[in-house]
DNA sequence: GAAAGGTATTGAAGCGTATCAACGATATGC
DNA sequence: GCATATCGTTGATACGCTTCAATACCTTTC
């Protein structure tokens, strides 16, 4: 049964090979009693296409790759649900994979994605700096949660807006100190503590300081954070955290927990990226976050505009009036048990 | 910028095509300066190897390819991340796609994965059925979540296991009168619902009921079946729900909290399945589980275990003597809240 | 200094398929 | 009945690469 070639199946329907050929990509071109040969003939034969081959000879490949950062974070898990019912809908297939937070590994696959002649990539890149890259790639790219005012299709997310909007509502229900918590690292963290300070710059009354200390991100970096704010004086201490990720927050929630602290009643704390994977039973966490959905859909979207509609139709002729499609993403807030009191 | 074949390079670099494609896949073969030489002509060129012409040409494919039911289950994300991380460690990378649970598509993405000659598959199949598929296929084959006495590679989960832990909790916590709720279709409900036999045979003063319906699985059938539950007079009313899925769990507790009823106080209602992406904040939910971390890890071993260690090392000699390689995921009890009174 | 043994490089063959110009068969028009 | 158009089929070619036998070059040894 080990390899059965188109040849086979030639010999064995009794055609050519070119035949054979047509009948898996043009069956529209034979007479309905030769495809009903061919095909039986595969059948018994147990055929099947050599992908290689197919992508090489000159066939175009049906089906896009979504590289993701990682596969711990939920948004991570919404985005490839909605890429992938997208794709499905235009008849693509998807094939996921994941960077592991390694940029080397990031770069091995996005290359392995443009070696094997995706139809497209869609990918969320590890850092700002990795977006020049597609000026070099020959199928197309779509990049997530990035904006960047360069000619390319992006997806954006308004990590600003994600950090105003937890700010805001820091300040609507009344705190009068909040501390924020976790690292500045990632542009996406930077750019939510911009959207933070948006919101200090226009609420003088309110006190807001920054913990931002290099934080490998783990629940227990939020553990320690709430425990040293906890020990502060009472008048000193912030009555509402901001941690920079739901991970860092859970952490802070079961620090502050530990250290006495009633949640929400003597401090609130919120998350800051719409991560259901991170949240545990102790309190439902207040947090903000974009459609991952929303984002993998559009994304696909923006592939399929690229390329054309269907497995095998035309390459749409390169758009290039407007050299620079982007779509922002709104954040929504989620305001849940962990800063909500009564 | 486009275009760049192994030819380019060669020429680039004053070599032949040979040596060219040496440095990529037999470096040691080259004399250091050749090597430099070389590697400088790709990266000046921008270089990409074709996926599809190395496969073509007898290369072999250092990837894995990792077939889903779905993508909306948290037990798939562990498991993706188990087998993410072991494959890594040998050198392979790990492609996953989702069959989006239908049986066409899965079919599809797994004649894909043949035909791209990937090193191996892990496939978590949709029925038990689909078994028998891997006398066909010549790459090695790893099945999930599948109890099978057949010659292969399997990593079974004790869902009957899973049964008898939320059964015996159930027992152990003094309820009188236990539902079940559910569709039975799937050969995991199936085995599940067998387990909970065990228990009930075992302890004739409690009473257990079946309302094994053909559900969706959505949340929703699980907020109806609990209303109907809820309607019934006190005596008669079942003071344990057994849920065959979180999702359906979730439900149920919504439903039976809509109709008045308290969780766990005045019924105790508990998952089967180990779905962190099905809780919601309102009661944190009793469940069972294997670990999918492990499974994702074990699958890839008995891969690896076939294929042999590193990305391009030989091809183990297959193994004869013992045709049927199983491992038995045992699956834990998780008591929470919604189960555990005071 | 010639033979023997290594080591580094070459170039041709072939992997399984899609494509396409060429061809044969069948139908159409006069 | 012949030329012409239409449809179905054929088979050679090329895709970019790996592999491997053959070859060229460089050491070592007596």
């Amino acid at each position: 049964m080990e390899k059965v070639t188109i040849q086979d199946v030639a010999r064995e329907a009794g055609v050519s090979l070119g035949t054979a050929s047509n009948a898996l990509n043009h069956p529209e071109k034979l007479k309905a009693s030769t495809l009903q040969k061919v095909q039986s003939a595969m059948s018994t034969l147990g055929y099947m296409p050599n992908q290689s081959a197919r992508l090489l000879a000159g066939g175009r490949n049906a089906s896009f790759g979504l590289l993701l950062p990682s596969l711990d974070h939920g948004l991570f898990l919404q985005i490839a649900n909605g890429a992938h019912s997208e794709a499905r809908r235009h008849g693509f297939g998807l094939l996921i994979a994941s960077a592991d937070d390694d940029e080397q590994l990031q770069r091995s696959y996005l290359r392995y994605f443009m070696g094997t002649q995706m139809a497209g990539v869609l990918i969320q890149p590890l850092r700002i700096h990795d977006a020049p890259l597609d000026a070099d790639f020959p199928i197309p790219i779509v990049y997530l949660d990035l904006h960047c005012r360069q000619p390319g299709y992006f997806v954006a997310v308004d990590n600003r807006a994600q950090g105003r909007l937890i700010a805001e509502h820091a300040v609507s229900i009344g705190s009068r100190r909040v501390s924020v918590i976790g690292s500045c690292e990632g542009p996406q963290a930077e750019h939510r503590v911009r959207g933070i300070r948006d919101v200090e710059a226009t609420n003088p009354s309110v006190d807001f300081d920054y913990l931002l200390e290099g934080s490998t991100g783990l629940a227990r970096d939020g553990f320690m954070m709430a425990q040293r704010i906890a020990e502060l004086p009472e008048t000193e201490r912030p009555d509402f955290i901001i941690a920079l990720s739901d991970v860092l927050a859970t952490g802070a929630i079961a620090g502050a927990q530990d250290a006495g602290l009633r949640v929400p009643d003597d401090i609130a704390i919120a998350g800051c990226d719409g991560n259901p994977l991170a949240w545990n039973d102790s309190v439902p966490l207040t947090t903000c976050a974009p459609t991952g959905y929303e984002m993998g859909r559009r994304g696909v979207q923006f592939l399929v505009e690229q390329i054309g509609d269907g497995a095998g139709r035309e390459r749409n002729p390169p758009v290039e009036e407007d050299p620079c499609h982007q779509t922002l993403i709104r954040p929504f807030l989620l305001a849940r048990r962990s800063t909500v009191r009564g």
